[in-house]
DNA sequence: TGTACATCAGTGAACGCGCGTTCACTGATGTAC
DNA sequence: TGTACATCAGTGAACGCGCGTTCACTGATGTAC
């Protein structure tokens, strides 16, 4: 943003912005180092003052997608506060709002192909987030007799799985169908259903 | 197969074969038209006897899928055969079920960012087997009283998302994490704790 | 405050590459007589 | 059965393009005296 000190001011910053930019137009696949370059108003032999290349400037994307993405889901489980259950659909909807409000840096983390084990900065950073998630799912099949407590990390497993599925097929114009649902109403219905299943939410209408 | 006949036989399906393989191992935005032809064994230029080009072939790749996915889907569903309940259950396992047989269909299908609106042949083949999923959620919701009974629209994308979710983020190598589930213990677990939400299994362990 | 120098962010030209696509062609296959 | 011809699947060379990356450079900024 600042354009002013060194020539640009802080390079790196918007090339990572242009390229969250393209990423959210064209797909990961899609966006080239060059563009991002143009986009930012510079060569792009420039790019390789401050990333070793391409795919380090989509990996930096990712990165800072997982912060964001750690700190917004840490927020909204709020230390399962007020109820653990409230805690827990608060951290659903994050993921969603996530998707929605990030759209670049969710394509960089989850579509774009890059490894997270090549690189340990990016895979510490995936895993914090997971973590809150997990963490909310434990605290919440407490609630439960132990003899009907399925394993936290696969309840945590199927609301990643059904969030990141309502984001794939439903928040994006892409490739399954437009629903007549929302998907923020679609998410939230069907956790909702999920958690009467578990015995976590009373069967009432 | 057959390589008699003409001068290669098949050639218009050996490039859809050369090409699932090609998507499969290196993804939809990876795999490119001279690599296709090169693996059937011909010159990037015969290609264009038999497809309008690049797009075309990855639109006959997924059209195929669709094929495929929509006869598997209907055929576990079997006419909602011997239950309501255990025809939808198999609908949901021959979705996993297809997408670990056909991975290089499920990706031209899914995410190579095809448009399905731009190609009616491609749209048709695609409703088609969203119907078998929402037929088999009318059937089912049936049995619930009308006024705890979801629209089957919204059930039937839920099922299809954690499906897709499971696909995206656990059945494949890449970005979610490895999970100590089998991605068809976690679909079977999710859409049993799923049913049992909405009241059609009973709520026994 | 002013001058001389060091730093280093960004330039501009160039590279090798592989892509999708075109085009005139060739030669194996199928067909008519 | 044999010959002449038509068809058309696949060839091979070429194209324009844009990519990621390199390199010697330049000139604005920061610093020492």
């Amino acid at each position: 943003m600042a354009k002013q000190g060194y020539h640009h001011g802080n390079l790196r910053q918007a090339l990572i912005e242009a390229a969250l930019r393209l990423i959210e137009q064209q797909g990961p696949q899609g966006f080239t180092l060059s563009d991002a370059a143009k986009s930012a108003g510079v060569t792009p032999a420039a790019v390789y003052r401050h990333f070793a290349g391409r795919d380090d400037l989509i990996a930096e994307c990712a990165r800072q997608g997982f912060a964001i993405f750690g700190d917004l889901m840490e927020h909204a489980y709020n230390d399962g506060k007020p109820t653990a259950l409230r805690a827990f659909e608060a951290t659903g909807r994050a993921y969603l709002a996530f998707a929605r409000k990030f759209p670049g840096h969710y394509m960089a983390m989850f579509e774009s192909g890059i490894s997270l084990t090549s690189d340990p900065t990016l895979a510490r950073a995936a895993e914090r987030a997971r973590g809150v998630l997990l963490r909310a799912a434990e605290e919440l099949t407490r609630q439960l007799p132990p003899n009907r407590r399925p394993p936290a990390a696969m309840f945590a497993a199927h609301i990643w799985a059904l969030s990141h599925g309502v984001v794939e097929l439903f928040a994006r114009g892409s490739p399954g169908t437009r629903s007549p649902f929302s998907p923020e109403d679609l998410l939230e219905a069907g956790i909702g259903i999920y958690l009467r299943g578990l015995g976590l939410v009373p069967a009432d209408g």
